[in-house]
Parts: C-alpha cells; sequence; structure tokens
DNA sequence: TTGACATAGCCAACAAGTTGAGTATAAGGT
DNA sequence: ACCTTATACTCAACTTGTTGGCTATGTCAA
C-alpha cells in the first residue's frame, strides 16, 4: 500500500494531477521509487473510493483536460498512522546477483561485460545525482522541505557508488 | 522471469525439490534474492510445462514423498542464453525512503524511532554476514564456487553497511 | 507536411509476489 | 496428552507492477 502513500506525501504539499505526480515520480524520488503513469492513475481511482483524496475535473486551454487531486481529512489521518507504522525493507531481487553467483557457469568474457555494463549504468546515474547535490549544496540555510529531500538523495548516491565498487570488487577477483 | 532462472541456476549443480530450493533461497541467497515457497513450487510446476526441468517423484520412509527436480538440456540452453542478455537493474521502492522525504509531516522522534529500528535490522543482518564471510575467509583455496557466493555475499554486506551509514548520516543531520 | 514530443487520461491482459488455508507424517519437548 | 517444528506439497484469492494499446490536442523541428 506504500504507492499510495507516497502520492499522499506528495499531496500534503500541494494538489496534483496524475500527470504531475508521474513527473515527480521521475524528477523526485526515481533514487527509491519508481512508479509508472498507469499505476499511479489506477492507484488515484483506487485512493479517491477510499475517501484518500479528492478529484476535481479542470478545463484547460490548448492541453486536454486534468483531473486535480486533493488529499481528504481522511487521507491526512491515513498518512500520518502511516507513518508510525513500522517499515518492512524491501525484499531484494537483483538478476545480476543471480549471473555472479553462477559465475562458474559462465564465459568470463561475458561475466566481465555484465560487470562493466552494469557499472557504466550506475556510473552515469552517479553523475545525475552528483549534480543534483552540487545544486543543493550551494543553496544557503535550505528550506527543511530542500534537506529531507537531499537526505534521499544522498541514499541515491551511496547506492550508486556502492554498486559501482563491489563491481569493481568482483571484476578485480576474476581477472 | 528471473526467479526461473535463480532456479535453474541451483538446479544446474544438483537436482532440488521445492521444498531445498525453498531453503537454499533463505541460506544461500538471501542476500539478494527473496522467494517464499509457495512462488518456487508454481515457479517449478510452470517450468516443467515449458520443457526447462523434469520432476521424478521420490518415495521416502518417514518423510512425505517429494518431487526431485532436474534441468533438461533445454533448461540449460534457456539459462544460458539468459546469462548473455543485459540485466535490467531492480526498480528501488523503499517505504523508509518516503518517511524521510515526508520528514516536516513527521514528529522527530517518530522518525528518530523509524532510523534506529531499521539500523538495528541492518546491523543484525550485517553480523550474520560477518560470521559467513570470516568462514569463507578461513578456508584455504576455495572453490570457484564459493568465491562467486562469497562475492555474491560481499555484495549483501555492502548494502547493510551502506544502509547503516545512510541512517546514521540522517540521524546525525536531523538532531 | 510529416514525425516527434509534451500534455492528459483510460482500459485490458498479463506477470509476479503475498497471504492464508489445507493435507500429511514424524520427531522432540513440556 | 499436547504443542511445536520440520518435512513436503497444493490451491485459491488477492495485490502490485508491467506492457501495450487507445483517444485527443498543441508545439516545434526536419
Amino acid at each position: 500500500m506504500a504507492l499510495s502513500h507516497t502520492i499522499l506525501t506528495f499531496l500534503s504539499e500541494c494538489a496534483h494531477s496524475g500527470y504531475d505526480l508521474g513527473k515527480r515520480f521521475e524528477d523526485a524520488v526515481s533514487c527509491f521509487w519508481k512508479a509508472s503513469h498507469q499505476q499511479i492513475y489506477r492507484e488515484l481511482s483506487k485512493m479517491e473510493g477510499l475517501g484518500w483524496v479528492e478529484a476535481e475535473a479542470i478545463a484547460q486551454q490548448g492541453k486536454p483536460d486534468k483531473k486535480l487531486y486533493r488529499i481528504t481529512e481522511s487521507g491526512r489521518k491515513e498518512l500520518e498512522s502511516w507513518f508510525e507504522l513500522p517499515c518492512i525493507p524491501t525484499p531484494i531481487r537483483e538478476d545480476l546477483l543471480v549471473k555472479v553467483l553462477a559465475g562458474s557457469y559462465l564465459s568470463r568474457s561475458v561475466l566481465i561485460q555484465q560487470l562493466t555494463d552494469r557499472r557504466s549504468l550506475h556510473q552515469a546515474q552517479l553523475d545525475c545525482y552528483r549534480e543534483k547535490e552540487h545544486a543543493f549544496l550551494k543553496v544557503d540555510n535550505p528550506e527543511e522541505h530542500l534537506v529531507f529531500r537531499y537526505l534521499t538523495l544522498r541514499r541515491g548516491i551511496r547506492y550508486e557508488v556502492e554498486w559501482i565498487d563491489w563491481c569493481n570488487e568482483v571484476l578485480a577477483a576474476i581477472s
């Protein structure tokens, strides 16, 4: 049920359309939460059914109509009680680890390819996060909101660094 | 489809029952792949339908009958071609990060509780992995299989360390 | 003028993962 | 005598996430 709570968190700040939410997932929380437009739209209708959000149809000129969603009192309560619930860590499922575990059955060159490909992927992501980090660190006396967002970004940065380091460790071990 | 390939990797070594596989997932790869018994049993029947594995019923004394699964030629081919496919990194979805992002809406004490709880969870897991690491490092001239398994364990260790460090970073930042 | 991209949403089918129950036997502890 | 744990597997219902298609309009570049 945590996708809905992530959405509720965004709606706590201000009203969003499903489309807006999709973009926020893309550029604000992609380092720890992935959600497709389809998933978001479906979740929003479910949440409307539960009474956690309210929709208002907005006609726009030059653009299609949109539905603006607002958090309700009941949604706010739901979110607050969720905050206090213990978090269950996400189960991990990583294909690449399976390939390393099966290392004896793979040709060395394929394994190296898999690892170097993966490393560049994480390097690219890291570069992107580093830029965001740099932008934040230039701000004097940042708002609390921004600080919390920065702390989640730090998690993303650590995640990427850790992947790169591990790829390097494995590459060193097998050559 | 990667659960089936993880199973195929285990079956490459030797025949397993669904129950055996469940235990191997628990103690050998839990640091990067979680799978319930139910999931494994269902996946095995699907794989039997695809011809990737063959089942043999084994009667046992004092224990229930079991089904021993063996990888087939077609399963082996499937696995080999999967090895060469590019890996898509697992999308991340972490409740705790949502709570940190929403930090302004949580009471400081709840947030601290969430972070310290999470940190102890990862600390306990890390201790367990450290023991396994220690056991491996005592072996002289380990088999290649064991080396690859160790490398996946290293990933698990890095993962836990990284979580602990990040929790500490956030805790330091908010107090 | 044609195609790509952004805006804005909907639906259906499928794949994957979770939860909870049910069926059995045997070993070991309280 | 009863309870828990381990072995061993099955089924059903549900939630979550993915894939691909569909409907529109407007802008910008090749």
